[in-house]
RNA sequence: CGGGGUGUGGCUCAGUUUGGCUAGAGCGCUGCGUUCGGGACGCAGAGGCCGCCGGUUCAAAUCCGGCCACCCCGACCA
């Protein structure tokens, strides 16, 4: 990309933190001119900015080719018909931006792309001789968050690249998902993250394994738990040992006397706590769901959370019923359904072991405003499974090895899914193999959130005075600062020369010396060269490298073997 | 969607409680001059339908009602 003078380039610097903003990353891409807002979770990429995310951008189309990747671009607007055929009109919810042409057709805001891509290649490949194939794009994504959030991090429209994969056999997807795999770690190495690939849930897209690629930060909204044997996986779906602590010291010899209390509108856990001054570990929530073997109830413990995945894997299929179901089967509303007397109404009563070690323990009483205190496990209710269903905690163990795992935030910055048939089935994505037989394609997706990865990379390394790039993603790699009009000739013919090379920035405003060392340290850019007193006293430039703070100086005639010693482009 | 908060020049904010003169500050912007190594200084300027609509009043940024936008917390948690 162009080396760029200062003086003529659009990037409006800020001195305050803007107030809509909360975290780092979000405050600096503001505060360096790299993005506006211009209405809630929606963005402009600015110069500074878009030169960022090209950089990504083709890191990712350098890895993606690797493994035999095709580039296309599809369209964001798509017609309801396509999302129809593979259900996703009505499954996807309030976060699909719908929208009307005049002759009121339905479409939509491409969230992602499946639908689109097989129905493409369902109609224009047919042999098993043109599989595997391997498409993928760079295309904005459309998502109407419930809360949009820390600027690109989590928008409502965002720049992302998305690669499907179509092979003729099982064997065959799995290579292709492993051959991803291997690109996206290249792909966040050559990024300069530092980042962990966790097992993942498959929420809205689908398919039977998933992977997310995490960068660690205390901002990221996610909570992955992970060890040092290499296990890893959102906290969502994690599964894990549990330490062998009965923290409870009661026997059944303290058991009390089973009460019904009035808890007249008190339905969460933390109101009803609150109202009758117990603690939530005391509590046991209990979720109705429906399952292929028909209604049951889950419990957990009031403080602890359902973990779909392990639920699911103990029961199939599981959807938790909506209000008027809870209502149907428990005889009370959302809020009030407990364990007792719930037996026989569903098919069936799966507890945490947790929730069977509460003694005198609070529930719903399956009556509107009651609650039941003092109940206890075998004397009140039973359950005909006892297992893990609550969601990974600190102090759990590996699964895999059986040390404790840590447990940390990170933001989701690739995600990987292994579809298998579930869109070519439903979108008829289907090959005549060698044998003459019609078969469905097998899938696999991956995406990567582009504009994110920007963000995430500030997240993982900026200081007070603002960012500090990775070289590989960074605007520039260098930043010229010309103190003063006296040295402007001398910095014109070595921004002429370095620009051979590399991508420089030079700052020939007419400001004061202290904006522009602000601005270049705000900005980010790996290295930094002043050309002031020192030169036109001594002859000498100076090399400050953002990453160590350290300063060099330099003869001019030697710049360039230094600027080969520390930094590698 | 529930709760809380904020909307005043490009940015950050004061003024609103207790209505009253021409609506303020710092930064930024324009011009001139002096400066010129870590967000300089002087002088002179430009820039605001005080979020929008309606109401109360002699008088509204300020009080009342409605709406909108933005931010924070929460949200299949039974």
């Amino acid at each position: 990309m162009k080396s760029a003078r200062f003086s003529k380039y659009f990037i409006p610097t800020l001195r305050e933190d803007p107030k809509e903003a909360e975290i780092p990353s979000h405050k600096l891409m503001i505060r360096s001119g790299m993005i506006r807002k211009l209405a809630s979770g929606i963005y402009e990429f600015l110069p500074l900015g878009w030169r960022v995310v090209k950089k990504i951008e083709n890191i990712i189309r350098r890895r993606m080719d690797e493994i035999d990747g095709q580039e296309l671009f599809m369209s964001a607007l798509q017609p309801r018909e396509l999302w129809d055929r593979s259900g996703r009109w009505d499954l996807y919810g309030p976060e699909l931006f719908r929208l009307q042409d005049r002759q009121e057709r339905d479409f939509c805001l491409g969230p992602t792309h499946e639908e689109v891509v097989t129905s493409l290649v369902a109609s224009d490949i047919k042999s098993y001789k043109s599989l595997p194939v391997l498409l993928y794009q760079f295309q904005m994504k459309f998502r109407d968050e419930i809360r949009p959030r820390f600027g690109v991090m989590r928008a409502r429209e965002f720049y992302m690249k998305d690669a499907y994969s179509f092979d003729s056999d099982e064997e065959g997807c799995l290579k292709s998902y492993r051959d991803n795999v291997v690109a996206y770690i290249r792909i966040f190495k050559d990024c300069g993250l530092n980042f962990i690939k966790v097992e993942a849930a498959t929420g809205n897209i689908g398919g039977s394994s998933s992977h997310e690629f995490m960068v660690p930060a205390g901002t990221g909204e996610d909570e992955i738990a992970c060890c040092s044997c290499g296990y890893g996986a959102n906290t969502e779906l994690s599964s894990y040992a549990r330490p062998e602590t009965p923290d409870e010291k009661e026997t059944s010899a303290d058991e009390k006397n089973l009460e019904k209390v009035n808890t007249p509108g008190k339905k969460t856990v933390e109101e009803v706590a609150s109202f009758l001054n117990r603690k939530p570990e005391k509590f046991i929530k209990t979720l109705i769901c429906e399952t292929s073997e028909g209604p049951a109830a889950i419990l957990i413990r009031g403080d602890h959370e359902l973990n779909l995945s392990l639920a699911a894997s103990r029961l199939g299929n599981i959807e938790l019923a909506g209000e008027e179901r809870v209502k149907e089967l428990t005889g009370a509303s959302a809020g009030f359904a407990g364990p007792s007397g719930l037996k026989g109404k569903v098919s069936i009563i799966a507890a945490d072991r947790a929730v069977t070690e509460i003694k005198n323990g609070v529930s719903g009483a399956n009556e509107n405003d009651f609650h039941l205190v003092n109940i206890n496990y075998s004397r009140d209710y039973e359950a005909d499974i006892v297992g893990d269903f609550r969601t990974a905690l600190p102090g759990d163990l590996c699964p895999v090895c059986g040390k404790p795992m840590e447990f940390k935030r990170g933001i989701e910055i690739g995600h990987t899914f292994l579809l298998g048939e579930k869109y070519s089935e439903s979108m008829g994505a289907t090959f005549t193999d060698a044998g003459g037989t019609e078969k469905n394609m097998m899938m696999g997706c991956y995406g990567i959130g582009v504009t994110r990865i920007a963000a995430a990379a500030i997240e993982q390394s900026h200081d007070k005075e603002g960012i500090i790039w990775p070289v590989s993603i960074a605007p520039f790699h260098l930043h010229i600062i010309q103190i003063s009009d006296s040295v402007s000739e001398f910095c014109s013919s070595l921004f002429e020369k370095l620009s051979e090379k590399y991508e420089v920035l030079l700052d020939d405003r007419r400001e004061s010396p202290g904006i522009k060392f602000k601005d270049a340290l705000l900005i980010g850019c790996p290295i930094i060269i002043v050309v002031g007193k020192k030169f036109t006293g001594e002859g000498k430039l100076e090399i400050q490298c953002r990453h160590t703070g350290r300063t060099e100086l330099t003869d001019p005639d030697n710049i360039e073997e230094k600027l080969r010693e520390i930094i590698e482009i």
